[in-house]
DNA sequence: TTGTCAACTGACCGAATGTTCGGTAAACAT
DNA sequence: ATGTTTACCGAACATTCGGTCAGTTGACAA
């Protein structure tokens, strides 16, 4: 056996799976702790045990959303190749992971600011969004994307589309991760390319 | 004149103005009373002469957003014509009624449900969105629409391109509102349509 | 000069917040 | 049987929360 069946009770693991998933249902600031000791049938204090607190939490789910989105474009093929093609590559695996890590992705996405650990998420993702950019530009430059739009406001709307799919997907329920990175890359696409 | 030039001071409406922009800086859970009477400049009591309290505040916001909406799809050419069409005008209104009421429409779309308040304006925002769905149906069965993509996705997918608009808009920056319908428009219909 | 009234302050309330801590029961190791 | 560790509880903590209320201020009318 990989995972030892010892006895009852939590983890660290499953105390930021339960947590998160009620951060995203009420929003991490109208999540109480009390909300979440009675979403893990335990008391607060108990909570304590497992991890250092709520803004430790956060923290940890955020860093796992941004984790994986900084690891997809340290890959080769976001570097090298066609502009065009490395950002059709970028989309797909950027509805990949949001899916994959919906619940992480879904909560980095709300975030305001209102704390050092926000303020920190909030920092990494505007440079994954500086990446992107910058490769829609390339495309642009590289006259395989319609001249009529601007580069900054394609980015934008693309990214914001694929973003989107955090406020309604839910797993296992109509399209899979792979049917939707399909349906954006052809609407898209199809209606960006020249 | 209009508006009477009174005297010094706040009103409801200058109240929820900048209650608002506040409430989107920060989120409405992470917004406290006292924060709200910093950016006023005025003590947390005088908030309530104005204003009967912060729920209130955030129950007229979300109606702004709603009603606006509303209105649109009330009017006659959200109703009558080719669904592909009505879909189209829907979509610039759409854009057009988010741009002209940001801040309302920013907040109304970050609401989990927390309160009466937030539930009754999900419902709201629910029956727009059984609206619109309707009407991306009814343009696929007139074969308006590419067949290879569900219809259920596709107005997940566009209107989820509209929405992501209050992510990032700044009115006075970069483009219009126009600007910005035209631009999810093209890339959008010239996807879409067959 | 006096009275009115809109607009506000400052002190305060009970409830809820995130967090700490002393204790404890059961499982496990020896 | 004994000691240790794991996972938890209950009570309390200081602070902050949304909200109330008796009073004050300053502009205006009479």
């Amino acid at each position: 056996m990989t995972t030892s069946p010892r006895r009852r009770g939590h983890d660290p693991e499953s105390v930021l799976r339960t947590a998160v998933g009620v951060f995203n249902e009420r929003g991490y600031d109208g999540t109480s702790m009390e909300d979440l000791a009675r979403a893990l049938g335990v008391t607060k204090s108990a909570i304590y045990y497992h991890v250092p607190g709520k803004e430790q939490l956060l923290a940890r789910a955020l860093d796992r959303a941004l984790d994986g989105l900084f690891e997809m474009i340290a890959d080769e093929r976001a570097s090298s190749g066609r502009a065009i093609d490395r950002l059709e590559w970028v989309v797909r695996r950027s509805v990949a992971i949001l899916v994959d890590r919906l619940p992480y992705v879904t909560l980095l996405l709300r975030v305001h600011g209102n704390s050092p650990t926000e303020l920190r998420a909030l920092e990494r993702r505007r440079e994954f969004d500086r990446f992107v950019s910058a490769l829609v530009k390339e495309a642009a430059a590289d006259g395989d994307i319609r001249p009529d739009i601007d580069p900054a406001l394609v980015t934008r709307l693309l990214f914001g589309t694929v973003n989107s799919i955090t406020e309604w997907y839910q797993p296992g329920r109509g399209a899979t991760a792979d049917d939707v990175a399909e349906a954006i890359v052809r609407i898209s696409f199809d209606g960006l390319r020249v």
